[in-house]
Parts: C-alpha cells; sequence; structure tokens
DNA sequence: CTATAATTTGATCAACTGATCAAAAAAATG
DNA sequence: CATTTTTTTGATCAGTTGATCAAATTATAG
C-alpha cells in the first residue's frame, strides 16, 4: 500500500519544496503547536502560499503523514546506527539507552513535532495515531526487543517478558522527553547511565 | 492563587451543572478527541445549550482546566488510598504500581481524557500542558520518590539517583496506556506483575 | 404572591479553518 | 523560438469555531 500523494506525484525537482515544507512544518509545530498549525501558518513560515502547500500534498493529513513518516524514519536511524555498532547484547543495550537520550537532545524540535503530530493528527476514521497499532512494526521496538532475546538466548540475561522489559525501557526513555521538569533536574548523560545500570540490573540473571 | 471562575463562581445547586458538563467533555474527548470536541459538540452531548457552558466556565480554557484537575484527582485518590494502605517500601512499590496500571484499566474514558487534555490544552501563553514545569508539585509523582527514598533509608533498597528510578517506573506504567499494541498483547495482571518483578531486582541492594 | 436573582436559551458575531480554481508565471520540451 | 507542462499565486468558498447578549425561564427570598 504506497501512499496516496506523497508517492506517485510526479516526483521533480520539486523534492526540494516538499523539503522545504517540511521543515516549516517542524518549525510551526514546535512554535506554535499542532492547534494553531494551520496551513496559513506553515505557508507564511515557508514563505509560500497555501495553495502551494495544498498542491503538492493531497490535504493536511496527508503533510502530517508525510512529516511523522520522516521524523521517525530519522530517529530510528540515527538510533539503529548506533546500536548496530555494538556486539554483544549488553553492549547494545547500553547504546540503544544512550542514543535514544542523545537523539531528544540534539534534535529537541523533532522531538516536539512528533509529540505534537502523534497526539494531535487522526486518521480518516477520526482514530488517534496514538491509539493505533502501530500499523507497520516499529523499527525502533522490534530492535529492542532483538536485544533482548538474543541476550536471553546466550544467557547473558536472565528469565524476564521480553516485550514487558522492552515497553518499561521505552517508557523509562520517553519519560525524559515528556517531561520538562525532568530534563531540567537532571542532565541527559546522568539519566542515560542511571538508566543502563537500572537495566543491567533488571535484566541480569 | 485561585482559579479565576471555576471558584468564585456564586456555586449553588449548580454545582451539579458542571458535574453533568464535566462528564459530557469525558464522553466527549473519549468519543471524538479534543480537536473534534467543540462547544457544540460538548453542548449536545449534555443535552444543553453552547451558551450554557459559557455560563459557567470562563471560557473553553477553563473548562478543560477544571477538567483536567478532576481528573488528576481522581486518578491520585485512587492510587494512593491503595499505596498507603501498606506499611513497607517494597510493598508499598507493588501496591504503587498495581493501583495505577489497575486505574487504567478500571477508568479507560478517563485516561482518554486526560491524554487528550495534556496534548492538547494550552495555557493562555500558549504553553502545551505537557512542557510544563508541573506547577503544583505532582502528588503521584512525590509518593513514588517519598517511598523509594524510605526504600533506601530502611536499607531495605540499595543505592540509586531515586529521581531516575521514580521517571522509570512512572514511564513504564504510562506506557501501557500510550501503548494500544500492547494492552491488547499483555493482559494487565501479567504487565502489573512483571514491573513489580522488574523494579524489585532495579531497586534492591 | 411579588420581586429579585440565578439560570438558560436562541440568535448572532467576526475570525479562522482547509480546500478549490482559474489564471499567471516559470520551467521543460522539441 | 514556440508550445506544452509544471509550478505558483490570489481570490474565494462554505463550514466551523468560541464567544456574546438580550430576552425568556426558573428558582429564591421577603
Amino acid at each position: 500500500m504506497r501512499n496516496k500523494k506523497t508517492e506517485d506525484k510526479k516526483s521533480f525537482i520539486s523534492e526540494a519544496r516538499r523539503a522545504q515544507i517540511f521543515d516549516a512544518v517542524i518549525m510551526t509545530l514546535d512554535e506554535i503547536g499542532y492547534i494553531h498549525a494551520s496551513l496559513a501558518q506553515i505557508a507564511k513560515k515557508a514563505g509560500i502560499s497555501t495553495a502551494l502547500i495544498s498542491y503538492h500534498f493531497r490535504d493536511k493529513n496527508d503533510l502530517m503523514d508525510y512529516t511523522l513518516k520522516k521524523l521517525l524514519t530519522d530517529m530510528s536511524t540515527y538510533v539503529l546506527e548506533r546500536t548496530q555498532a555494538s556486539s554483544t547484547p549488553g553492549d547494545k543495550l547500553r547504546a540503544y539507552i544512550e542514543a535514544s537520550i542523545a537523539y531528544h537532545v540534539n534534535k529537541p524540535k523533532y522531538n516536539i513535532a512528533l509529540i505534537e503530530i502523534v497526539f494531535h493528527a487522526r486518521t480518516v476514521d477520526n482514530i488517534p495515531y496514538y491509539k493505533l497499532d502501530d500499523d507497520e512494526e516499529n523499527p525502533l521496538e522490534s530492535e529492542l526487543q532483538q536485544i533482548l532475546l538474543a541476550g536471553q538466548e546466550k544467557k547473558d540475561f536472565g528469565d524476564f517478558n521480553v516485550v514487558v522489559m522492552a515497553s518499561a525501557i521505552r517508557g523509562s526513555i520517553d519519560e525524559y522527553i515528556f517531561n520538562k521538569k525532568l530534563i531540567g533536574t537532571i542532565d541527559p548523560q546522568t539519566y542515560s547511565t542511571e538508566l543502563v545500570n537500572l537495566f543491567n540490573r533488571a535484566v541480569l540473571r
């Protein structure tokens, strides 16, 4: 199943325009949030007319869908590259946690935009993204489960429910993004390190 | 600092009306989400006119603020009652986790409403609630930190950063609410139990 | 029962929303 | 260069939004 407009569009040099609009969407979401992020505001930020956005994207949903996919790909690439550079499950787990936190620190605006879209945008059936059963398997989620599984098979890790452990790790990471007070109190390196130690204890046999 | 309208309002028998509107807000948020939850939709759900909502609440922000506070109080009460029924830090931690998950299972609509408001509503300065430095200390957060601290002082728990551990626990709990796929895969009792075991290992010396 | 106060409604408002379209401008083609 | 295609704009659309207000209704008080 391919994208309606995003992919079968003529796709000329105007890919640059889509990128430009993407940047404008990120900035707009970061600055005024989804609720105020009208096509007019986005167009203004990009220095173009609203009709031009409509020319390159079927509708607002298509635009947000495109933006979300790019954001997810960017984050996955960042984390997975750094994770797969390690070899043992223990090292991979450490790399996974540290890279995830690092990404949030390095691209805060991308994260805000991601949150804004996930919690505001809805499918044509009016189902919010955050309630979606994750259409395609989330690569970050499955990579984490693979690491944990490999650790158990190698007997590096003890016995635990892999899905629950993975959820706990992801939730712990996400907490750092959502909780503004946390970011102000604990620096990212400390949080990373403490999290690694915490889950090392939880994971070991 | 008291509420602008919510509190200094005449407060007659019409408290019942506010409760009625509260229920309508919950249902509307659950069914169609914040973005579509216009005053017209809420009024329709409550079987009253939109002007009546405006009569009892200063504006939409005031309405959402009132709703959010009631939701937070309800959740806190539920969890804290069950947590404080236990005596040792270890038992309290177990009770805290189990009650938190149980609440989500028992009042799913309240949770959806909570999420919708936290991630959509904004202050007059256009700061989203989820970016707020948590104006008043979150009672659920501080209770958890108290439990962990007490456990360390009693030497029941080992050495770890209390704030990070508390965030990890909260994040792990919240993950179960946010991740629809998780809810469909792992039943709440299993998730609770696994989480308790996981953090027992992480917390012990 | 009357008068005063509180509650509720329906009508109405300007502001903004996403989307469409003909026409203009720019780019690509031959 | 002329023509065809792609890109871009400005004007415009109907629909929705939150909010206001005078008037009607209901409750309360004396």
